[in-house]
DNA sequence: ACCGTCATTAGACAAAGTCCAGGCCCTCCT
DNA sequence: AGGAGGGCCTGGACTTTGTCTAATGACGGT
């Protein structure tokens, strides 16, 4: 099952399925908006995502995407990145893993979450619970 | 000469000895702007400092906060913390160290640099050069 | 066919931050 | 003192990202 996963081809059909299985109802706005985050596993921001699903002719709606990208993320399909103060970056990887991040290009990176270990945190602030933890290892062009 | 600093009341005259220290000419509005910053050791957003400054009476305009606090960041004064999708926060405080941000309530708290090691990461990208990293640990409200 | 519910839409709106053109102030030079 | 130049500051217009709203559309169940 798994190992078929990794072969699969990202088809509509699949994003539907995979819509279905986080209990999301798979409409066509929302396929479209899932398929190209997913087609693309790449960090896209909203408006990127609103060009992309457009790019053909106009199908999705500014308000749907922003719609379809919370719902994704409240339902644990796709993760917000907060790493440029313009703009928020969705991310179709939901494993465990941290980022580069270039502050010049703007380029984000995966680091695999596998072999990163943080290590001699505190307890959190009393009254919370945790939520994740990201790392964000800032880099720049060499000179 | 560290254990007074630690003790020495923050005046307009000390932020300016230390504008100076960092390049930065103390004029009178940029004083204002690193007073709140300084005074309060908190994490303030730019609307809050701009709020802070002309509590009294009107004295600093915006677009000269907004660039009193780019010049700060630029020159090392103050750090940039990217944590919160609608607006940036600046942390007075450029020891290396990392932050909870609670979700929820947007609360930002101090973790110490000292103990905490982030260790298993991959070799930077070819042709960066790391700036920075930042350990975010989001927390939320127990239940 | 009807109804209720949810999804989608265009466009108005809000908030954070940037840009610009003009004016102010300070210093330096003569 | 007068003038020139260079920063710096300012109000306001502007841009961009994202949200809200009110109306319409799609769809399943009875």
């Amino acid at each position: 099952m798994i190992e078929r996963m990794e072969i699969q081809p990202i088809t509509r059909e699949v994003v539907a399925e995979r819509l279905r299985a986080h209990g999301i109802a798979p409409t066509h706005q929302r396929i479209e908006v899932a398929y190209v985050l997913l087609e693309r596993c790449e960090h896209l921001s909203a408006d990127r995502i609103l060009a992309l699903v457009n790019a053909r002719h106009a199908e999705v709606s500014k308000a749907t995407v922003y719609n379809a990208l919370r719902l994704f993320r409240e339902k644990g399909l796709i993760r917000e990145l907060i790493v440029d103060p313009a703009k928020v970056f969705y991310d179709p990887n939901t494993e465990p893993h941290h980022h580069f991040y270039d502050v010049v290009t703007g380029e984000l990176t995966d680091i695999s979450g596998d072999s990163v270990r943080v290590e001699g945190l505190p307890p959190l602030p009393p009254g919370t619970v945790a939520e994740g933890i990201d790392v964000i290892v800032r880099t720049r062009p060499r000179s």
